[in-house]
RNA sequence: GGGCAGUUACCCAAGUGGCCAAAGGGGGCUGACUGUAAAUCAGCUGGCAGACGCCUUCGGAGGUUCGAAUCCUUCACUGCCCA
């Protein structure tokens, strides 16, 4: 593939916040593909990642999704893990006191986040490297002459700590330290470019470019990707939201939860974590635009490819073919749980005794808002004794079998 | 080290002795509608009873009071200012 385009597509959904940045990231870019062209190599990109925690969602996936693009274009791929860092803890979730982690948990949970990672990257194409092996050899006269390149102001213009700032939030020291840590990174893997999302901006272009700079190395690229808002379409993805579509899911939750998204998320998402290329985003988005695909046909096609993506083709045709019949169709799905009914339950007993509902008083709510089904038909008292078996269907999306 | 301010339900945030299970917003849930689990509109959103009512919750622990999220003591954490 010629030069051009792939820096059309290693460019794709990138978002610098600042138009100067990106054209000079994308000259380097170019101009390093054409460097390592003559001199018949490839180029050597990483992302760093910080293993803290186990669930992986989709939204992590997108520095992945831009790394697997490296792959396919026959460039080689570092998937550093943060090892050293996530033993020490992670300064931006300060309200949740974490405890600190020994060697053989990070190991532990490194392994687990690899194992899901490797969803989306090539498994042979991938340089593992762990960041303890050169970060715990530092020492504290090192620290210091690393934190000479920076200055407290410099910091201060991030985001995040300038909104503390100005917000009277704390502000803690060794946040400062881990920018400089992550700079290291860069320095001792000695790649051409570096991946990450927009809250790592100031981390690669800032302290790892300076870093490498002052070290004597020519400083890295930095490809800086967007961020996949959650499934209500304006907020970060994030498992404490509950905006996140998760990986370990199944497909048809995913495919629902693609559905779920607005209508305005979408290009967004077709840009960040589809193996679709610039040209096929381009369409979509000119086809929504001007009336051709309709919104609902054009979230489908979305799901479908994202289902497709994470699981397989004939998963995403399974999930979709249960989201039809489900929720256009409105009929029941065709695997359900089982519930064996016992002498005496009630409407109420039943709805709790099937984890259906979580408290008698949720079971009244739902019962009382007419969201309690049976066989089709809304069941209006809770106290009545459970009708006959059947499908029991409370909401739109909880199901359960109830047999004699 | 000193002074001041703060810590409220899933999140943000009101509430400064009883009418507070605690305003408002967000999120979530249910229903209607639809072009989709989008958008829009309405309702619900601690638990046990579901008739009155009772129980647990407002950073932790103690105390004052007939009665505390609200007052006092103390501990923990955070911010600001001064040194």
């Amino acid at each position: 593939m010629n030069i051009n385009e792939q820096v059309e597509i290693l460019m794709q959904g990138t978002e610098y916040g600042d138009d100067g940045l990106r054209k000079t990231m994308e000259a380097e870019l170019r101009e390093r593909l054409l460097q390592a062209e003559a001199e018949g190599r490839k180029l050597k990109a990483y992302c760093g990642y910080d293993p803290r925690t186990s669930d992986l969602h989709i939204g992590h996936t997108v520095t992945m999704r831009k790394l697997r693009q490296f792959q396919d274009l026959g460039h080689e791929v570092v998937f550093l893990i943060g090892t050293y860092t996530s033993l020490i803890g992670d300064p931006s979730d300060k309200d949740k006191l974490r405890p600190l982690l020994t060697q053989e948990q990070v190991m532990e949970n490194a392994r687990t986040y690899a194992e899901q990672a490797f969803r989306v990257l090539d498994r042979s194409k991938t340089i593992i490297r762990y960041n303890h092996e050169w970060l715990s050899g530092l020492t504290f006269a090192d620290l210091i002459q690393l934190g000479s390149h920076f200055t407290i102001q410099q910091f201060l213009t991030r985001e995040a700590f300038r909104k503390r700032w100005d917000g009277e939030d704390a502000i803690y020291l060794h946040e400062f330290f881990y920018a400089i840590m992550q700079g290291y990174d860069a320095f001792a893997l000695k790649t051409d470019v570096q991946v990450g999302g927009t809250d790592q901006l100031f981390n690669i272009i800032t302290a790892g470019r300076k870093i490498m700079t002052a070290l004597g190395e020519k400083p890295n690229i930095g490809i800086i990707m967007s961020i996949l808002p959650g499934t209500d379409g304006v907020v970060k993805m994030s498992k404490s939201l509950g905006n996140h579509i998760p990986l370990n899911s199944t497909p048809a939750d995913m495919y629902g939860k693609v559905m779920s998204i607005p209508d305005a998320a979408m290009v967004q998402y077709a840009r960040l974590v589809t193996r679709w290329l610039p040209d096929q985003v381009a369409a979509f988005e000119a086809d929504l635009q001007s009336g051709r695909l309709h919104p609902r046909d054009a979230k489908m096609k979305l799901a479908w490819e994202i289902t497709a993506t994470y699981y397989s083709e004939a998963q995403a045709d399974q999930a979709q073919e249960s989201f039809v019949r489900l929720f256009q169709q409105g009929q029941v799905p065709e695997d359900m749980p089982e519930y064996s009914l016992q002498a005496g339950q009630t409407v109420l007993d039943v709805l709790l005794a099937t984890g259906m509902v979580a408290s008698k008083s949720e079971g009244r709510r739902m019962i009382e808002q007419h969201g309690v089904r049976l066989d089709g038909d809304v069941l209006n008292k809770f106290d009545a004794l459970f009708p006959h078996p059947g499908v029991l269907q409370v909401g739109k999306r909880r199901f359960v079998r109830i047999k004699q």
